[in-house]
DNA sequence: ATAATTGTCGCAAACGTTTGCGAAACGGTT
DNA sequence: AACCGTTTCGCAAACGTTTGCGACAATTAT
C-alpha cells in the first residue's frame, strides 16, 4: 500500500537507523490505522526467543500458589514476557505432559514446584541440557545444581519456636504435613531445636485439613495450652476445633502458624504468624529467572527472609 | 537420518494414510530417541490455529477467580488448549495492554471478566470482528449479543432472601459490594424483591473487608439478629466483627452469604451459604467456547444453578 | 502384453517475520 | 568528470511446519 518493501516496513516498525523519518512515519501512520499487530508465532519461529515462561503449580486454587502467581504474572508483564500456567493436580504423570507442554511452546524458562509424587527428575534435567533455565520454588528437590527459591523453612520454624519458648508456655502440639517433603523437614527440624527442652512438646503430622482438626480437638481434651502448625491447611483444621470447643484464644489456648497471611487474618483475634509471603517469593523468582536470561546462571538456592507477623493469638 | 523428506516425516509422525507402516514405525522410534518435539509456533503460523486461550482476571489471587481458572485450566489441558493467564489489576488500561497480548498471539479465544472501570467496550468488540470469540463471566458487560456465562444472581440471592424468611428473622443487615457493578445491581433486586416486607431491613454497600467489619459492628450494636453477605469479602469482615463481639452464631446471631463454599468452611459453625462456584462456572465457560469453536456461536447469557448449603448458622 | 489402479513418497509453496548483503541515488570532494 | 561516502531501501534466505500435487513403483485388471 506504501509501495514499499516487506524488509523495509519491519525496520521502520522497529525503529532501525536506515530508515528515513519520513518513511517510518508513514509506516507507523498506516500500522495504526489498520491496527496492525505483530504475529508473536512468526517472530519467535525467526528469532527462536520466545518471551513465554511456563509456571507449572499443583493447582492454581491455594492460598501460597495464587499470590506466587499473581507475582510472577505482574513481573512478567512488566518484562514484556507472557506466562502460561499449568496445574499438575499433584500428579507426576501430568507434571510430565506439562513440561513437554512448555517444551512444544518453546518456553524460555519454567518455574515449577514439585509435585509431592515426583520422584524422577530426568524431564527435569532435558531443560537444563537444553539450556532452558528451571526455577524451583517452595517445593524444591533435594538436589544440588538446580535454581531453587525458598520461603526460609530453617528460619520460619525457628521464629515460631522462639516465640513459643518466650512466652513460657508449657504443653504444646506441633503440627507439621506431608513428612516426605523436605520443606516439613527442615521444619520439623528447626522447631525440634529451637523449642525449649522443658516444654512437653508432642509432634503429628497431618495430611489434611479434617486430619489436623482432629489432632487439635484431641490435645484441647489434654489440656494443651499451645499448638503450632506448619501451614495454612494446618491452621483451618485446628482453628475450627478450637471454635467448636469454645476455648477463648489466647488466653485458654494459643495459637502460632506458619503462612502466608491471609488466613490468619480471618479470625478475631488475629492469629500470629510467621510470614512466607508467596508474593515476594514470586518476585525472588522472578529476578532468578532473569539473572539465569541474561547468563549469570548461578545455580544456588535462595531464599525469602521470614518475620513474625503478630496477632493476638499468643 | 532416515533418507526421507521433511513431508514424509510429517505425515508419518501424524498418523498419515499415505505413509507405510514400516516408515512410520521408523520414524516414530527416531522421534522417541531423539525426543523430537515439534515446534508450536511453526505449526501455529502455518495453520494459524493457537490452540491457545487467553484469560483475563483483575487478580489470579482470590477466592473465586482461583478456582475458576483451575477449572479452565484443566479442560483446557485436556482438550489440548493453552492458557495465557493475564491478571488486569482492576486496571482499564492494563486491561486494554493484555488484550493487545491475546491479539499478538494469536489466541484462539478468550475469557474475560470486565474490570470494574472498563467503560470502553471497544477493544473486547475488535476481537468478534476478527471472529475471535470471546466469553465474559462473573461481570459482565450489560450489553446483549455477546457470550457472557454468569453465576445465578438473581436466583441465589432470592434464595437467601427466602431462607431469612423462612427463618422467620426480625431484624437482618444486608450488605452488598460495589454498586455500580452489574452483579451488585441484580443481587441487590433480587434480595429486595423476596424478603418478607415483615422484616426490618438496613441496606448498606461496602467496598472492602474493612467496611464490611465496620458496618457488621454497627449492627451488632443495634440488635441485628441476621447479617446477609452478598460475597466472601464481606464475608470475612462480618465474621470479624461477630467473634470480636462475641456473640454465638446461630443463637445470638445469623449469618448467611453467598460463596464459592470456601470461606464459609473456615468457621465453626460452618456459615450456611448459597453456593455460586467457580469451579463450575469455568465448566460452564469452557464448554461455552468450545461451542464457538465449533462456530455454534449462540450468544447469549448462561448461568449456573446455585443451591443452599446448609452450615449451621442460621 | 498393456493399461489402470493403488500405495509410497518427494517437491515446492506457503505462513509472517528478521537480517545480511547488495544496489541505487545523491551529495560532496578531488 | 571521476571518485568516494552516506543515506535509504529491496532481495532473498531462513525459521519449522503443513499440504496439494505430481512422480514413481508395485500391484492388479484387461
Amino acid at each position: 500500500m506504501l509501495g514499499l518493501s516487506i524488509s523495509t516496513i519491519s525496520r521502520a516498525l522497529k525503529n532501525h537507523p536506515d530508515i528515513s523519518e519520513k518513511t517510518k512515519e508513514r509506516v507507523n501512520e498506516l500500522a495504526t490505522a489498520l491496527d496492525y499487530e505483530p504475529n508473536s508465532n512468526a517472530i519467535q519461529l525467526r528469532t527462536s526467543k520466545s518471551n513465554l515462561f511456563g509456571l507449572i503449580v499443583p493447582t492454581v486454587s491455594n492460598f501460597f500458589y495464587d499470590s506466587f502467581i499473581a507475582s510472577v504474572e505482574e513481573e512478567s508483564r512488566k518484562n514484556n514476557y507472557s506466562l502460561m500456567i499449568l496445574q499438575s493436580g499433584d500428579d507426576a504423570t501430568i507434571e510430565m505432559q506439562n513440561l513437554k507442554l512448555c517444551r512444544q511452546n518453546r518456553v524460555s524458562g519454567v518455574f515449577t514446584c514439585l509435585s509431592s509424587q515426583t520422584i524422577n527428575m530426568e524431564s527435569f534435567t532435558k531443560f537444563k541440557d537444553l539450556g532452558i533455565p528451571v526455577i524451583f520454588f517452595d517445593l524444591v528437590p533435594d538436589v544440588q545444581g538446580v535454581n531453587k527459591v525458598c520461603v526460609a523453612d530453617t528460619l520460619s520454624a525457628t521464629i515460631a519456636a522462639n516465640t513459643i519458648n518466650a512466652k513460657k508456655k508449657k504443653k504444646v502440639l506441633a503440627i507439621f504435613g506431608k513428612p516426605n517433603l523436605s520443606i516439613t523437614k527442615k521444619r520439623l527440624e528447626a522447631f525440634e531445636n529451637n523449642i525449649d527442652k522443658k516444654i512437653e512438646t508432642t509432634y503429628l503430622h497431618a495430611n489434611n485439613t479434617p486430619e489436623a482438626e482432629q489432632f487439635a480437638t484431641e490435645a484441647i481434651a489434654q489440656n494443651a495450652d499451645t499448638i503450632f502448625c506448619m501451614s495454612d491447611e494446618i491452621l483451618v483444621g485446628v482453628m475450627k476445633a478450637i471454635q467448636k470447643s469454645g476455648l477463648k484464644i489466647p488466653d485458654d489456648i494459643a495459637v502460632i502458624a506458619i503462612s502466608n497471611g491471609f488466613i490468619p487474618k480471618l479470625y478475631y483475634p488475629e492469629i500470629t504468624y510467621v510470614e512466607t509471603s508467596g508474593y515476594k517469593l514470586g518476585k525472588l523468582a522472578f529476578s532468578s529467572m532473569m539473572a539465569c536470561m541474561v547468563g549469570s546462571a548461578f545455580m544456588q538456592e535462595l531464599t525469602i527472609e521470614s518475620m513474625l507477623v503478630e496477632g493476638g493469638s499468643m
